[in-house]
DNA sequence: CAAACATTGTTGTCAATGACAACATCGAGC
DNA sequence: GCTCGATGTTGTCATTGACAACAATGTTTG
């Protein structure tokens, strides 16, 4: 079984665990992605894998941690983003719809509730974190008067579930046949007038 | 093995498999849900359950049809309430995300894409026939100025958006300690205030 | 330097499962 | 009352996740 090229470690069997499930993840969905499987790709014995991942659920689990830690980077940098406030908060949505449709089947992990104890915990974790970056960025807004009053993490809920579910109709097929991103703009539009102060002043989210 | 009292055939094999198998599904997850376990719950052999379901993915999209028909019929109800047009749209909303949290992993499987290409034709007709329901409450809502101009169809995209995001994050416990109903109230408030007729006339939708 | 030790990988095995095939039983209609 | 289709049964197979026992490698330390 052995070719002369392998040596007995890999050298790096997790990070080649968790690429090529990515992948695989990504092209067949969650369901069909086997330890063995996986193993027999990378060429290892079939229970290599489990040096690394207690079980096929922590494998699951350490994927929708990278996802979070992307996912993350990718809002941040959208609150780094030069320009007004409001079109900050745009672009947040925007790159949370982007990740979310290239990255379904992860994102499905990431909220899935499966996950063990332990690292449920880190997960839930890191969610907390996303919803803390779009939470920041809402905190300015109200600084410069653009966005009501009220807990910033409270409203970053709602404008998390506006753009999350969007997210998941376009990857349901429910949007038949409007493109992802007129309905965004349409989500966007509608998610930043609700949000701004009651009246008069603000800036007008959309143009 | 067969018992004096088990006929030989069930008599109601499939609908006592879908029972059984929702009972599951609301208590362990979609996951642990084996089609050979259903039938040792229900007394049959290993194989009966493939006379009513080809495979497994058959059950779970029998279970997701299920769902959205009594989704469906909830929803329809909030439409039927009594009262001004923004009061159904709110009761809409929150009749969602009721069975949403209600039926969080059986939501899942609704939403899920993996589905054979034959029922997933019908369960993408089915979640239409949601966004349906809405946009005609929300067309109302039109001619009543109480709603911005647009397609309803959109603008009912972005409503169910923000509903079914809300839910994804209530069972994903991203809500941390906010109760899921001062969520929701602000979540409704926030989309029917977006919603609502640029300026002026229009009733408030809040209070 | 060599000997213990931890890490990582291997082979072997087991029970559970989904899927299928071949056969049995039942009921409905000719 | 016979045939046939629907429904259930037994038997079997390959795949899988999980675990145990063992092997090879790298690391620490006496």
């Amino acid at each position: 079984m052995a070719d002369a090229d392998s040596p007995y470690h890999h050298g790096n069997l997790r990070e080649a665990l968790l690429a090529r499930a990515e992948a695989v993840l990504a092209t067949t969905g969650a369901d069909s992605l086997s330890l063995r499987a996986l193993a027999r790709d990378l060429g290892v014995s079939h229970a290599a894998p489990g040096r690394h991942f207690r079980d096929r659920q922590a494998l699951l689990d350490a994927l929708a941690v990278g996802g979070f830690t992307r996912l993350n980077e990718g809002l941040r940098a959208a609150v780094e983003e030069p320009g007004p406030v409001t079109a900050r908060l745009a672009g947040m949505g925007r790159a949370y719809i982007e990740f979310a449709v290239a990255n379904a089947p992860l994102l499905s992990l990431m909220f899935t509730v499966k996950h063990a104890d332990d690292s449920s915990t880190e997960l839930r974790e890191l969610g907390h974190q996303s919803l803390r970056i779009a939470a920041g960025l809402i905190a300015l807004a109200q600084q410069e008067g653009v966005v009501r009053a009220g807990e910033p993490d409270r409203l970053a809920q709602v404008a998390f579930s506006t753009v999350h579910g969007l997210a998941a109709l376009a990857v349901g097929s429910l949007l038949e046949d409007t493109p992802l991103a007129e309905a965004t703009d349409l989500a966007l539009d509608v998610l930043l007038t609700g949000l701004a102060a009651p009246r008069g002043d603000a800036a007008r989210p959309g143009a």
